[in-house]
RNA sequence: GGUAUCAUAGCUCAGUUGGUAGAGCAAAGGACUGAAAAUCCUUGUGUCGCUGGUUCGAUUCCAGCUGAUACCA
């Protein structure tokens, strides 16, 4: 099947504020080639300042793709970006030989380098049914359901984690098989190859890269972007820090001052989060986002 | 200058009728299969301000010192 070399997608994973950006359009203009972000939030285009997109300098630099692609308004899930991802990779590896992936979102990367097993998408109806139940009746009401319903998942799972056993009881009242019968953790065939870097710095250095950037996103007028939103709040790309926080501001529920320190906080335990789940994909290779000959590293690994 | 109160975890404070201590927040670690920048779980050793004294034993009682706060001059 494949005559000519074999293609190759490096991702450029790492957490928030570490310079992913940056090196990843640096790398695409060392090889060449075009950058598909992995970024859950910088799909919308109605978002820009608080997710902290390439601006339209860094844009002109590289091709970037998944950046504005979609509005808050639709429902775009990780499975619609593994489907829009690949039929992508598909087309530019008739021209490249190499792409570079970028982001932070690391469900979003192993979605297009390994893929889900096939799991049915959430039907809203049911989603929204079971959460007014979870409102009404308690958490205890969706363990017990899970219980008889799919006991296997039921010991599995998290059982305090109400967005876990939502997801397991639609996908069977969805489809009348439990949520476990679908979990059978392949990895997907995949037509290229995929090379994954993950960038980092020393704690202190990113918590302070990530206090200044927001200082500086509120200069570039955050709180006015998100002023502008305040008529889709109820949205889910809007349950997002950065916004969340100034929503809260705007309900007189904080002052200003309060809302931004809590976006830099609550970006750090982000980003906290961010490398918990990259440090467990045991196939990444860690690389200092300060080291000076970055590029030449990551051509290396 | 005098008097009183206080000094315990990174912060705010509890507590030990004398047997070396615990909450909240912060922070750290972890989980993660279409809500993922979401959601959830776990984790508390710190010269109990310093120096002496009493005591088998002091963070706890006593004295002095240092610092903070309040009031009086």
């Amino acid at each position: 099947m494949s005559q000519s070399s074999p293609k190759k997608l490096i991702v450029i994973a790492g957490p928030t504020a570490v310079g992913k950006t940056a090196a990843a359009i640096k790398l695409a203009q060392q090889l060449n080639t075009e950058i598909i972000s992995a970024d859950s939030r910088q799909f919308y285009r109605e978002m820009s300042i608080g997710t902290a997109k390439p601006d339209a300098e860094e844009l002109a630099q590289a091709k970037h793709h998944f950046i504005d692609s979609h509005s808050i308004t639709e429902n775009f899930t990780v499975g619609d970006f593994e489907k829009e991802a690949l039929q992508l990779l598909d087309k530019l590896f008739k021209t490249h030989d190499q792409v570079i992936m970028v982001g932070g979102s690391g469900l979003f990367i192993q979605a297009v380098t390994q893929g889900f097993d096939d799991l049915p998408t959430a039907d809203p109806e049911i989603r929204e049914k079971l959460n007014q139940e979870l409102a009404e009746k308690g958490i205890e009401s969706l363990q017990g359901k899970l219980k008889e319903a799919d006991p296997d998942y039921y010991n599995q799972v998290d059982l305090n984690n109400s967005q876990r056993l939502i997801r397991a009881l639609e996908v069977f009242e969805a489809t009348g098989r439990p949520f476990s019968s679908y979990r059978k953790a392949n990895i997907n065939p995949r037509s290229f190859e995929s090379i994954k870097i993950a960038l980092n710095l020393p704690r202190e250095i990113l918590y302070d890269r990530i206090n200044k950037r927001v200082d500086i996103m509120i200069k570039h007028g955050l709180v006015e972007e998100v002023r502008s939103l305040l008529p889709y709040q109820h949205l889910n790309a809007l349950n997002t820090v950065g916004y969340s926080e100034l929503f809260d501001y705007f309900d007189n529920k904080t002052d200003l001052d309060t809302a931004i320190s809590l976006i830099k906080q609550n970006t750090r335990r982000f980003a906290k989060r961010q490398l918990t789940w990259f440090r467990k994909d045991k196939d990444i290779k860690w690389l200092d986002a300060s080291s000076e000959n970055l590029v030449e590293s990551i051509l290396k690994a």
